[in-house]
Order: C-alpha cells, then structure tokens, then sequence
DNA sequence: ATTAGCACTCTGCACCAGTGAGTGCTATTT
DNA sequence: AAATAGCACTCACTGGTGCAGAGTGCTAAT
C-alpha cells in the first residue's frame, strides 16, 4: 500500500499519530502547526488534512473536533517507520536483568517474559509456550496412585512436563509399570511428541503387539498421555488495559476481558501469527485475535534450542506506542531465543 | 450480635435487603409496603427504617432516596437466613455432570469446578487447591536433560505432579540419577512433602552422609525440588464481575482486577479460610481479600482422600444472592470431597 | 399504635444560552 | 500557483434554570 504523499503530508500525517497516541485526544490543525517547528500556518495543515481524510488516513469524531488517525494511517505510519527508536542499553539490560530472575524452567521464563512485556510497554504482555506436541520425546514414566490409577508423566528434550492421571480397569504392579515404559521409551526414542503419538496408534494395530497384553495396555495408557490438552499461554497485566482511556466504557472492556478469559481459542487464532519470522504488526482489525475492536497485536518467534517455536509480544490500543514497543517485542524474541540456547 | 428487633422490623429488613440484592437500586418505604403483602402503610415501614437507619443497619445515599443496606444488614441477614434455600435437583445434578466432565487429574477437576461456581452463581468461581506441602511424599524422579541440567520430579499419592529444572556443575549421569532417586524415595517415605524437605534439610547436616559425594549431591538436587513455588488458585469467571452495575466504574473495577493478579497474595489472605469447617462467610471489610471494598466472598473447605484441604468458594459484589449462593457452595465442597474420594 | 396528609429535599432530566476549539471557504498575499 | 489571513459556521461541552418524581420526616387525626 504505497500512497502519493508529499514529503509534507508525510510529516504531518506522522506528526498527527504521534500526538494522537500520546494524548488520546483529537488533533487540530494549530496543534500540528505549533508542534511542527516548521514554518506553516494552520490554514495549510488543514489543506493536507482535509486531503488526508479524503485519502481515508483520517477522520474527524464530529466537524468541529481535531482529526484521529484510521487504522490506515496507523497501517502507514508503521510501515514507513524510518527511524525505529533503537532500544536503549539501559533498557535492553532491563529487559535481561527481568528475564533472567526466573527458575531455570521454561515455564517460569515465559511468564517472567510476558511480566517483563507488560511492565515495559505499560500494555498486556502475551508469552505462547513453544508447541509440547512439536518437541521432541524424552521419556515417558508412570507412577502408580492408588490401585487403579497411574500417572503417566511425559517429559520433552525442552524439560516441559506433561502429566495425566489415567484410570485404569486392573491394578498393575510397578514391575509391569517399570517394563511397560522401558518399552515405551525404546518405540519413541527421538521423535517429536506429534510423531510419537502417531507411532502408538500404528503400534496398536500391530497384530504381534496385540497378543502382548502387555505391550497393548501400555500403548494404550500411553496414548492418553500423549494426547496433548492446549498448548500454555501467558497473558500477564491484563489490567493495564484499564490504564487506557479508550477501554473505559465498560462494555468494551468487558469484550476484552472475555476474550482474555478464552485462551484456548486466543491460542487457535494466534498460531497464525507463527508462519512469519520476524515482528508482526496487526493494526486493530487485521488482528487476528478477535478482541472486540480497537486493538493492536504486535508478537514475533522466539526458538528453543531443539527448534520448537514459540511466540511472543504485546497487546494494546490501536492508538500504540508503536515506535518503542516494536523495537522491544523484536529485542525480546531475540533475547529470549539466545537465554534458552545457553545452557 | 443478636439485635432486639421485633418480628416486625425484621421482616421489613429482610424485604429491604431481599429487594436490594435484586435491583441493585436504594429501596423505599412504599415499594416496601407494596412487595410486602402485610397490610402495613408506607408511613409506618417509614418509621422503621428510620429506626433501623439508627441501628446503623441502613444507610441513604441522600434524603430523598430510598435505603440501602449496610454490611451490618447483609451479616444480620445471612445469620438469620433461616429459610436456606435448599438446592434443587436440578441444579445438584447440573453440578455433579459438570464437575465430573473434567480429566481425572485434580487440577482439572479443580479448574471445572471453578468454572462451573462460576457460571452458576454468574459471579466469580474460586478454587484453592489442596497444599502441595502437606500432601505426601509419592515418588521423586530424575531425568537428565542435556548435559547440566536435571529435570527434578516429584509426586504426591494426591497424583500431583511439581517439576523442576535444576542446574548442576557437573554433568551426573544417568546411572548416579537413579541411585540418587532410590535413595531419596527410601528416605522420604510417607512423609509429608515439607516433613521431607526438613528431612533433607536434617540429612545435610548428618555428617556421614557429608562424607558421601553422591548423596550429598542428591540431597542438594531434591532440596530444590521440594521448596515447592506457591500453591495453585483457580480464578473463573473474572470477566462475570463486570456485569454487576456496582462495578462499572473504571477505578474501582481496575482494583479489582489488580487484585485477581495478585494470586499469590491472595492465597495467603485465603488461607485464613481454610481453619473452619462448614461454609464461611465474609461479607464486605470482613473479607481478607483486599479486593478494594463492597465484595463478598463465600466458601468451604473439601478435603482429598489423604486428608490435605483445599477451599472453595465464590466472590461477588457485598449485594450478592446468598441465599442461593451458599447452599451452592456448601453443595459443591461436599460433592468435590465426594468425588475426590471415589476412586 | 397506626396512618393520612403535607411540606420539604434532593436527584435526574430537559432545555437553553454562551464558550471555545476547530473546520471550510474565500479573498488576499507572496 | 502556493501559502495564508480572515471570517462565518458547526458542534461538543459547560453551567444555570426549572420542573417532575421519588422519597422522607413530621404532625395531626384515627
């Protein structure tokens, strides 16, 4: 989307997000003219604005308020971010220093990021775990709880756990237990947890395994455990977006909340955010999350040391501090991706 | 507190709060008289309520409004709730299928359960589970992920599972992991997982063990492993907060979705809770949540089939419907100690 | 003891300027 | 021809006024 824009409009275009997502409020033509040192009479700018708005870039609550940007002119403002605010030392050692405090699990990094995220952007910070289903096996072990329950405990090559009590209809002795993920263990020995659960189900129509009671209550039990229930989401300071003027009509807000509260289908919906390397930036309602309207998504991958992607990034108004939260979100998912590759 | 009122005061404040509850609006003396097939005017209910306004059991917002009640009013009320509505079939059975509809694990049954006071009382749902630390030692188990690291997992006979990433300076292999682990599991043995954290704590200092490079090592690990990182709290529904009128002011509903990201917090406060049997009531400043003010909070404790506790219970606005709410409540911590146990 | 009646109080709503920020157009300047 | 000064116009916002309605508190009557 390339507009015909003077170098001018340009300016005052840019010059007119900024104040808007600064102060929330519409902005008038003087107010442009005086911020902008440069030499130009009001009556000029409102010239350009009034060509700006025919160009759908802007638009005006009622005529006699200032003019707010459309979300093409956020779309615009974006992609002819020039100068991308680089993000201070001192920030980026902010950021290490936070990310950094947590356990050594994956876990408690994510969340501690997705903290991280929301306190310095002042906006909701969103973590997606790397998929479970695409790391890789490492070991599988069962536990016996009580006469007719066993937990199944799956482990990745990441060290994410993954834990099921299944009910069994006999009582199993540990020695079987202990043969059964022995067994176990060998048939799915390096591939990814996805791969493994299809090796048990071709195993399970294997007719030599299936005179083996054995075997065949193994692969059973097994494959309840490897049937993954969602992948994790953190979604921290969500009451931040209360800090925002925007969201202070309580039905909005209340969309939002609601929407906050349905990670699973916030976890579908974002994954298509994970094909693309790089920041993504989606401005209000390219945002594939469906949060009422008015917000803006901006996340990038971050990888584990065994290639499993997760996602990572910041939720806020469309009227975002987009120049210093895009920098941030980029450094993170590079932060993130080397503080997990040095063990 | 046992107030002197008449039979005749009583019923008129019952019927204000009664009133209340439903409309959220101050009632006045005629709408009083009117709801109240006693053949009484409005002048004399007027005189009670002043009456009762002298008790401190009413207040006005101004002259020329009705009543509301005050947090005296709501306790009197819930104390003299003879009449506790007793839950219905209908609804019992809506609790059981949806309680049950989770996996088998506790978490989830504790998360459902949440979910489902909360979409039953249409406030929010809270779930406190039972303390990892008085549950009893199961089983501690090492893997080796890479080459200095050591996934810790231990597991309780409730079937919970904690897992934690321990960093080590040497590489241990497998062989010494599984040694370690016999070794603990023996030394940990029915215990409680904090009577087997101030076991390590005690075999660290046992000096013939300080002696023993491999024990040392594992008391170490396991000592990491044990200091287990807060308990889980199940909060469902927040977004059902946002329905109640009283809340639709941006500042306070901010405190109170502050507060409900607080967890850790709040489960401290909670825990106070958890010492009496039966269903508690805290109404308004009584409540130890510091939820800002005008919230309840009802709820019970249900206990696991090895005698841990863990607390139940819903949060609403002070003008909450009781009446239905607590036999919810106290239906709902019967049936999860029920189910629990049935195994 | 209860109630009818009435004056009084206070909120909420509608209506009405007046104000000020901001626009759009036109005539003028450069 | 582009930029600007000037001016009429629009429209939200504010504060004041007046009225209706709900509700109280008091007093006098039942």
């Amino acid at each position: 989307m390339n507009f015909d824009l003077s170098a001018r409009s340009r300016q005052i275009l840019e010059a007119i997000v900024e104040d808007y997502i600064a102060t929330a409020e519409p902005v008038g033509s003087s107010a442009v003219a005086r911020r902008h040192a440069l030499t130009l009479s009001s009556a000029t700018v409102r010239n350009v604005m009034s060509h700006l708005e025919e160009m759908g870039l802007l638009t005006s609550p009622h005529t006699s308020a200032g003019r707010i940007p459309t979300e093409k002119a956020y779309r615009f403002y974006v992609d002819s971010l020039v100068g991308l605010r680089q993000i201070s030392r001192e920030e980026k050692n902010n950021i290490i220093r936070r990310c950094r405090q947590s356990g050594a699990g994956l876990p408690e990094i994510l969340k501690e990021t997705s903290r991280t995220l929301s306190s310095l952007s002042n906006y909701v910070g969103i973590v997606v775990a790397p998929s479970f289903t695409s790391d890789i096996f490492r070991q599988i072990e069962f536990i016996r709880i009580g006469t007719h329950r066993v937990l199944a405990i799956l482990v990745s090559t990441n060290g994410l756990v993954q834990n099921r009590l299944v009910e069994t209809n006999e009582d199993i002795p540990e020695n079987d237990l202990l043969r059964m993920s022995n067994y176990l263990n060998e048939l799915m020995q390096g591939l990814t947890i996805s791969q493994a659960r299809a090796r048990i189900l071709a195993e399970m129509k294997n007719e030599k395994v299936q005179y083996d009671s054995m075997m065949s209550r193994a692969l059973q039990i097994s494959e309840q455990a490897v049937t993954t229930g969602g992948d994790e989401i953190f979604l921290e300071g969500q009451a931040r977006i209360l800090d925002q003027p925007e969201f202070s009509d309580a039905a909005r807000m209340k969309d939002i909340f609601r929407a906050f509260e349905q990670k699973g289908q916030m976890l579908q919906l974002l994954s298509r955010c994970m094909n693309a390397d790089g920041v993504q930036i989606y401005i209000g309602s390219e945002t594939p999350v469906s949060l009422s309207a008015g917000v803006s998504l901006i996340t990038s991958r971050f990888i584990t040391p065994n290639k499993t992607v997760g996602l990572l990034g910041v939720i806020g108004p469309t009227r975002m501090g987009y120049s210093t939260v895009i920098p941030m979100v980029d450094y993170t998912a590079r932060l993130v991706s080397r503080l997990l590759s040095e063990t």
